[in-house]
RNA sequence: GUGGGUGUGGCGAAGUGGUCAACGCACCGGAUUGUGGCUCCGGCAUUCGUGGGUUCAAACCCCAUCACUCACCCCA
């Protein structure tokens, strides 16, 4: 073999395929149902978008970027996410000035350049929705009621929802301070990470899988309580418009989110069972990201969801995703090369019929035809050679009681329509 | 970037120094002359990720390298 897929990218290939269409589709169609339109946006953007968008000392920016000058020497990134390139479209393609709020969503390829894992790959595929334009607390629990309900209508059960605030530019300086404040005295007890994240990111101490520090940090202050009050109205109206949609939440004071965008709620939904990247979802509120990329001040909120996450939890809890394979109804078995010509015009007057219909392409045996068409699972096949050619005729063979007919050649396609509509 | 695990035919998998590299599944062909699903028979790796070394002899030992995989960081 010359190569190899490149680390980290998968072949998704027949049989697995259909999965995806069933999960795109599904999720096309709940988002209309929430007044949500498609948004399509390039798989590459001008790397500056992320670096302002994402923001310059995230993970995602420092070592995680598909980044790499074209011909004409611009510096190009691979999004490694998808709600930058919808802020810029939006601002770009003017659609502030349509009516707000503006409801989008897109699910296509992403990539980063991170270790591949259970979960994780260099190019993965995200389910993402984004609506500009509103503050308004309902919002925020509509984007995650879409997401549970998508979710739900693909059979999982039992969803969670782990939502917190991460606070405004207002109060999160002082949420910084207070943690600070807490962690000085406890500071040699913290694993050498943390010790760093103390400077750099003091929230993200707070979801630090080390047992001393969860332990430490147990009893830290929440964002919730530096919050100032509108933050704390903001989520209180979420929470309570979550239960008018019956979403099952948990306040989770340790959930904070990598993206430097991310303002007042955060949320994201786990499961179990997939390894150790159980985030299938998560997303948040973005107050202050349309105005960093140049637009005038406007919220915004939006989730990602990773589909072969959800692909991996869908198999993991046995949703059966089975009977979206299409199997051929008709199988023509040639047993003369004289009947070869007029197999294969009827093999295409039948596809054009709309009746799926496969044949031999290799001359093969009769026995080898019939066994193909078993595997085929195909409800007739059609048997054509020299003594049914002289007369005129074709054999009918229903596959499941092996019974079989000669038909006029003129009769065969009303015939197998009246055939097919039978079982169906 | 760091650490662990694994690499034998299309897939699963035995074999840990000494004839032809088990077996199962899949695939292909056949079991009297034109018919599937069961059964039976036959076929299917000059070769054990790759390169080098040790040895009279290596899939099995050593070194290197690559790939896959899981985990950390972080994220979907």
């Amino acid at each position: 073999m010359l190569t190899t897929r490149p680390r980290g990218t998968n072949d998704i290939l027949p049989g697995e395929v259909e999965k995806w269409q069933f999960i795109e589709n599904e999720a096309r169609k709940v988002s209309r149902d929430f007044g949500y339109q498609e948004i399509r946006t390039p798989i590459f953007e001008h790397t500056e978008l992320f670096l302002r968008g994402v923001g310059e000392t995230t993970d995602i920016v420092e070592k995680e970027m598909y980044s790499f000058f074209d011909r004409g020497k611009r510096n190009i990134t691979l999004r490694p996410e998808g709600t930058a390139s919808t802020v810029r479209a939006f601002l770009e393609n003017k659609l502030f000035a349509e009516p707000q709020p503006t409801k989008m969503y897109y699910i296509g390829p992403m990539f980063r350049y991170d270790r591949p894992q259970a979960g994780r790959y260099r190019q993965f595929h995200q389910y993402g929705v984004e609506v500009f334009g509103s503050h308004h607390p309902s919002v925020d629990a509509e984007v995650i009621g879409l997401a549970c309900t998508y979710l739900e209508k693909l059979g999982l059960s039992g969803i969670k929802v782990h939502i917190n605030t991460v606070g405004c530019p207002e109060c999160r300086p002082q949420h910084h301070v207070n943690l600070l404040k807490y962690f000085e005295d406890k500071k040699d007890k913290l694993c050498n990470t943390c010790q760093d994240r103390m400077a750099k990111n003091p929230l993200r101490i707070l979801d630090c899988k080390n047992s001393t520090c969860q332990e430490i940090s147990i009893s830290a202050p929440t964002t919730e309580s530096s919050a100032c009050s509108e933050c704390k109205g903001h989520f209180q109206q979420v929470l309570n418009y979550l239960e008018i949609l019956e979403v099952n939440y948990l306040v989770d004071p340790k959930l904070v989110r990598g993206l430097d965008y991310y303002t007042h709620t955060a949320f994201e939904i786990l499961v179990q069972g997939i390894g150790a990247q159980s985030a299938i979802c998560g997303g948040g509120r973005y107050n202050g990201l349309i105005e960093q990329c140049g637009g005038k001040p406007m919220p915004g909120i939006g989730f990602a969801m990773g589909l072969e996450r959800l692909l991996l939890t869908l198999n993991n809890e046995k949703v059966n995703l089975t009977g979206l394979l299409s199997n051929p109804e008709i199988y023509i078995a040639v047993t003369s090369p004289k009947a070869q010509e007029l197999s294969f015009r009827l093999a295409m007057e039948l596809r054009k019929k709309g009746i799926s219909t496969e044949k031999d392409y290799f001359e093969k045996s009769l026995k080898a035809q019939m066994k193909a068409a078993d595997r085929f699972d195909v409800k007739f096949t059609l048997i054509l050679g020299e003594e049914e050619l002289a007369n005129n005729k074709i054999i009918v063979k229903e596959m499941a009681t092996s019974e079989q007919k000669e038909i006029p050649i003129d009769d065969i396609l009303s015939y197998l329509e009246r055939g097919l509509l039978k079982n169906d």
